[in-house]
RNA sequence: GCGCCCGUAGCUCAGGGGAUAGAGCGCUUGCCUCCGGAGCAAGAAGUCGUAGGUUCGAAUCCUACCGGGCGCGCCA
């Protein structure tokens, strides 16, 4: 449905050398200029005239539909006045019908994806930061799904590597020996601190850090008593983090183990191609190296990508190979992988390394840190704001405001709308920041419920639903033309419409945020109405109904919005 | 040093070739006998990092520089 297709159509009647992607339109700047505007310049281009010429020409010599009213001209734009009613009577009813997948460009019908995301250490609780990462693939995760594609969320659990060793020292140093079949004498909460004391040890200790590599080297010969520790671990602090996530509404579908990865068979594949193109060689310390400057690497910086220890023990990046190869064999339609843009040149070496053996690499979606004041966090140093912590304090403050606004409610309503109103102020306040961007993390603005947050874009759906309780049934058909007077329920009909073109560019761009900006410029748009513009005491009744069914479109584009967000809709609030 | 990303109001952020650059927070001022004040309306606040260039037109594209973030051979 494209609203603006018959004033496209009748000027491509008079000049058919126009396409239909020429014709540019916007909201007029001012309500006095019109309803629409249309930008001629590219249209002109098109037709060999100067833009202010093109439109005057439009003005004159195209016959509009009856969904014209006027037309006038203001330099090189051409400004409609149009049938508001009818076409914003168009509008409702689109919305109406396709309902929850309003918004929807359906790109994704009878596609497959896979994305992998969050993949943290599994060493201890998430900070704010990891999670950035998390939220911004459940996002996309979400938006994909409301594009049609069949999604499969992969995690990726780096069971191996040195500071797991480190981590298995520890804690059998301190509590005696486990495995896999006695219960830890641990709990998640306590990994944080341990982990940050092995870490600072292994700093002075190199005999200790020595232990901890001789350890990973045991686990990757596959000896199942060193398995069974690292799995013991591994898996408390896996189950740990996937609560915490779990609470802001994240899951995920396949859990994929790092040490299932190890001398990989399909290796040998890419290492063989790598060797035919003389891009591979074992160095004189005997670690086993790609040049990738032989395959299209240009700078000297990160030409060279270790693939093999001297000691025969691999990499992180060689089995991280193997593991995309796994991936891409699941023969998804589209791959992705969120991934901190600490990782940036790592992915190109990947990519490289992959297309150079003839198999193709997933699309990589980057995301900028999220800093202190004081800096960038560390897990390793402790210096994080745990995500479990911030969420308590989101939860403790939307409580206090519930219990005041919902008294009458049972307290497991109370807590069921505190706890959506908590994820909606902390998903929202990372995920509207471009991911492009560093965030400097502050508890006060993230945990705001006023202003530009989440529970604001919630509250305006809270008081659509009160509003509509009141107002009582809908009509089950909605009329074929609104009765729409003024400018304010023009430009949220205006709004409503407009987002099939943020999720089509959000689709595109492989980033959520510009929705998150959308809702909040519609939900402004609906209390501004809302100010002006009396459902229940509209001078008539047609005028009631097509108000109460505005409120309903924009209550239904908001859920939709805030669901690909991960935010839910509470009815009270 | 080289590469990638960012620089817009006091602060946090939108806008990423087109009409007078927009929000929120903070500040000033109105609005609850009125459908929910987690709200609305208005005001003050900007050489869009700097300098060149491309264009009818640049916050937006290009180049250089400045400032910040990230990365650059046996961490993951």
């Amino acid at each position: 449905m494209n609203l603006f297709d018959p004033i496209s159509a009748a000027i491509r009647a008079q000049f058919p050398e126009v396409e239909t992607d020429d014709l540019v339109y916007a909201p007029a700047p001012k309500p006095e200029l019109g309803d629409v505007a249309l930008r001629t310049f590219v249209a002109a281009k098109r037709v060999g005239l100067a833009a202010p010429q093109f439109a005057a020409r439009i003005a004159k010599e195209v016959s509009f539909g009856p969904e014209v009213a006027e037309v006038t001209v203001s330099g090189p734009y051409v400004n409609f006045r149009v049938d508001r009613g009818r076409l914003g009577g168009r509008v409702i009813k689109h919305i109406i019908e396709e309902g929850a997948s309003f918004g929807s460009g359906r790109t994704g019908v009878n596609r497959r994806a896979l994305i992998e995301h969050t993949s943290i250490n599994p060493n201890a609780s998430p900070h704010v930061g990891r999670a950035r990462n998390a939220m911004i693939g459940d996002s996309l995760t979400r938006l994909l799904g409301f594009e049609g594609y069949d999604v499969s969320v992969h995690y990726y659990v780096n069971d191996m590597g040195r500071q797991i060793g480190l981590l298995v020292l520890s804690i059998e140093e301190r509590f005696g020996h486990f495995d896999e079949h006695t219960p830890l004498p641990i709990s998640f909460e306590d990994v944080l601190q341990i982990y940050v004391d092995a870490n600072r040890r292994a700093e002075e200790d190199e005999a200790f850090a020595a232990k901890g590599y001789g350890l990973l080297a045991k686990m990757e010969t596959g000896d199942p008593e060193t398995k069974a520790k690292f799995h013991a671990v591994t898996n408390l602090c896996l189950n740990g983090q996937i609560l915490v996530l779990a609470r802001l509404g994240i899951n995920y579908d396949v859990f994929d183990r790092e040490s299932d990865f190890i001398r990989d068979p399909r290796l040998d594949a890419v290492v063989a191609a790598l060797a035919e193109l003389d891009a591979v060689f074992t160095d004189e310390q005997g670690r086993l190296v790609v040049d990738l400057a032989k395959i299209g690497h240009t700078a000297d910086e990160g030409r060279y990508f270790v693939l093999m220890r001297a000691n025969g023990s691999s990499m992180y990046g060689y089995r991280d190979l193997a593991y995309t190869l796994h991936k891409m064999e699941q023969g998804a339609d589209l791959n992705l992988i969120v991934l901190g843009e600490d990782h940036k040149l790592y992915a190109q070496q990947q990519r490289m390394i992959l297309e150079a053996a003839g198999f193709t690499a997933p699309e990589s979606v980057y995301y900028a840190y999220i800093v202190l004041k004081e800096g960038k966090m560390s897990t390793r140093q402790g210096k994080v704001v745990l995500l479990s912590e911030f969420l308590d304090e989101a939860i403790r403050r939307a409580a206090v405001k519930v219990e005041e606004q919902c008294a009458d409610l049972p307290e497991a309503d109370r807590d069921i709308i505190a706890s959506r109103v908590a994820v909606a102020a902390v998903r929202f306040a990372i995920l509207r920041v471009n991911p492009n961007k560093n965030v400097v993390f502050d508890w006060e603005s993230s945990l705001s419920f006023t202003g530009d947050t989440g529970p604001y874009v919630q509250y305006s759906c809270a008081r659509i639903c009160s509003l509509l309780r009141k107002y009582g049934e809908l009509p089950a058909e909605p009329p074929e033309e609104l009765v729409i007077e003024t400018d304010c329920e023009w430009a949220l009909c205006m709004k409503l419409i407009a987002f099939r073109e943020v999720i089509a560019s959000a689709v595109q761009q492989r980033n959520t945020a510009p929705v998150a900006q959308y809702a909040l410029e519609t939900a402004r748009q609906f209390n501004s109405f809302y100010h002006e513009c009396p459902v229940m005491d509209a001078p008539t009744e047609a005028q009631q109904v097509s108000r109460a069914l505005l409120c309903a479109a924009t209550r239904q584009t908001l859920s939709n919005a805030l669901a690909l967000l991960g935010i839910e809709v509470v009815d009270r609030m």
